[in-house]
DNA sequence: CCTTAATCTTGACACTGTCAAGATAGTTTT
DNA sequence: AAAACTATCTTGACAGTGTCAAGATTAAGG
């Protein structure tokens, strides 16, 4: 698919391995992901994949690492943006679901139990979930002293039931049990009801 | 384990099935739980088990529907007690976490993708959540009624909003995100104050 | 007692992850 | 340029999985 079919070396194994291996998690799910079937789209043995990659699960380390790479850009992002607090907040509320959503199958990756419990995380894929995790508290930390987020408890805990709630939502949707999407963006906007300081105190 | 080594009929299969079943996945977790391991463990043929579930989904489908009963009636239970209500709905998000602790790998079954997106869920399953979820909705109405939620929304917007709240948390902690079982109280207590209403309010 | 239906078993197939040993092709050293 | 080395890829094999088809065994009903 990359290069002509018949190079006994392909080139650059563990890069077309990932690309490949993003574009059919994303269209059939990771469930349905093989080493086998892998190595067999990239045009190569079965075992090939095993000189770079110790494991299926150090493959899926990698993808959900990528994924936290995207999501601490999308945070980074917004924090340095214009308009208020609040305003910036919602926003990614909305971002975060629309990640979600859109890449539900990398999501499910870097927070589901296939990484998490079953097979064991990655020490990049854990620096890396850190480090965005991280970046997500010190901006609690601002929202808290702009009056959006309350104050009644220290940034981690804050953090923490933050993001466990929008974290819940994304679930029910990319698991396929709230099923409208036309709901959605009417949940998001109660969802922020519920983790912001009430406005009319803030203005 | 049950009967007599021997016998060529088992007696009640399906039953046995679902109690090793729901041993198996409590001990080994739900990802090492095969039909033939299960066979094996009762007794059996590999192939005895698709004479009581057309498939393995089914299998699990079973489990989780099991599930659904056992949380209805905690909510049943907790619904018809004296207490205030604000009490009785901290009491019952305890009381969720706790389940989902404690039944971590059922709970997965319940809500998680194994079995709404990549299997398909039973209509025995999707009945029994339908009405665990119809009692959430109404206890919902009435906390909205009793100043302890709030009446910004309808009580299917609140119950949805509330309920993936505690469905994130939830998850966090059985995926193996959150660690610190130390921390779990605090995260609860917490969580309470961002989905009630005020306290100074309603008293 | 003999038929019928329920229940369980054996054999087989296609698929999975992964290991060990060998083949191939660039790279480096002499 | 030849030889040694190393990175990369392949073939073969094994144990495990879900599940189907066909046959064996036993309980229940007439």
């Amino acid at each position: 698919m990359t290069t002509s079919k018949k190079q006994y070396h392909h080139g650059d194994l563990t890069k077309s391995l990932l690309e490949a291996a993003t574009l059919i998690i994303k269209e059939q799910g990771v469930e349905s992901l093989s080493m086998r079937k892998l190595a067999d789209v990239v045009g190569v043995s079965r075992t090939a994949p095993y000189h770079h990659f110790k494991d299926k699960n150090t493959l899926l380390c990698a993808l959900a690492e990528q994924g936290f790479y995207e999501q601490k850009q999308i945070l980074s992002t917004l924090m340095k943006q214009k308009h208020s607090a609040r305003e910036r907040f919602t926003k990614y509320v909305y971002l975060y679901l629309e990640y979600a959503r859109l890449h539900n199958e990398t999501y499910d990756l870097m927070y589901g139990r296939t990484i998490w419990k079953a097979g064991k995380p990655n020490e990049a894929l854990k620096l890396a979930s850190k480090r965005t995790f991280k970046t997500w508290i010190e901006w609690v930390e601002e929202l808290q002293a702009q009056k959006v987020l309350t104050n009644s408890n220290t940034p981690l805990r804050i953090g923490q039931t933050t993001w466990a709630s929008l974290h819940g939502l994304a679930r029910l949707f990319i698991d396929g049990i709230y099923l409208e999407q036309s709901e959605l963006s009417d949940m998001i906007e109660q969802m922020v009801k519920n983790l912001c300081i009430d406005e009319s105190t803030s203005a």
